[in-house]
DNA sequence: TTGAATTCCTACCATTTTGGTAGTATAATA
DNA sequence: TATTATACTACCAAAATGGTAGGAATTCAA
């Protein structure tokens, strides 16, 4: 029941860039490892699954780097952890590829808490942990 | 963020004795492994874990098996998971072993989602999805 | 009292996932 | 046009996962 580092530094990430929307700055990579214990290797290795999302404006070169799209209260937590991990789901057959669907007597506990879990991370934006 | 088969695999154990609580027949790790995809040796490496917290009454021998010790509203979920998973915090800095503690900004999000999790798991016993 | 069934105990191991690193190409901007 | 940044591709070591194998000890029923 652990979040991976991907997801972690995904959020460490994006909290960084929510704290500086104000700003107008871009922000690079460079800033970010310097100010946290992430490599910029792996920092830009996490970032190819946010880029997919839309979620940047992005620049390149001298000041260059990343700068939100939206304010952070667009950016559910969610949606940035599913985005970022590759497992999202507590049990792999959440999405009924199991053959006992319906006589499977676990079930509905691991559907419970799946909904439990992605409910409450829905229910949160950047914003809400500035 | 899934659980491992350990943790589901305990759950489906438990599961089991506690259907057949009111019986006080014994069911062996025999009789689990036929009506699931568990192997008997993977049941009996899950059990070491369950069998520390004291959870049965055992008996050796043709019939034997285990039995609940208590009947199934007594065991909550969330013990059954913590003693059967390695890993059953969401972040490994949740017993504070990090240096930065205080200045984190992303702490208080994982902190609330460890928390979401584990009141849910403690707030249902067997005996609510029997 | 013996044999079968069951738990108990100790090793071992292949595969997958995790958590990265390395090197280079490409682009933009001061 | 040099510098600084992102973008892309490939590789890899260590740890965790998800088991298996073999036998010893115990107990109960016949």
């Amino acid at each position: 029941m652990k979040i991976s580092t991907k997801g972690r530094y995904a959020i460490t990430i994006m909290m960084e860039l929510a704290r500086n929307y104000d700003s107008d700055k871009f922000i690079s990579l460079n800033d970010i490892a310097s100010n946290s214990d992430i490599s910029l290797k792996y920092l830009e290795k996490i970032m190819i699954n946010l880029k997919k999302e839309n979620y940047f404006i992005v620049s390149k070169g001298i000041n260059g780097g990343y700068k939100l799209a939206y304010s952070p209260d667009k950016y559910k937590i969610g949606d940035i952890i599913r985005a970022s991990e590759e497992e999202t789901q507590v049990v792999p057959c959440m999405n009924s590829t199991c053959p006992k669907t319906g006589n499977c007597n676990t079930f509905p506990l691991w559907k419970d808490l799946n909904d439990v879990i992605n409910d409450y991370l829905d229910s949160k934006t950047l914003a809400d942990y500035l």
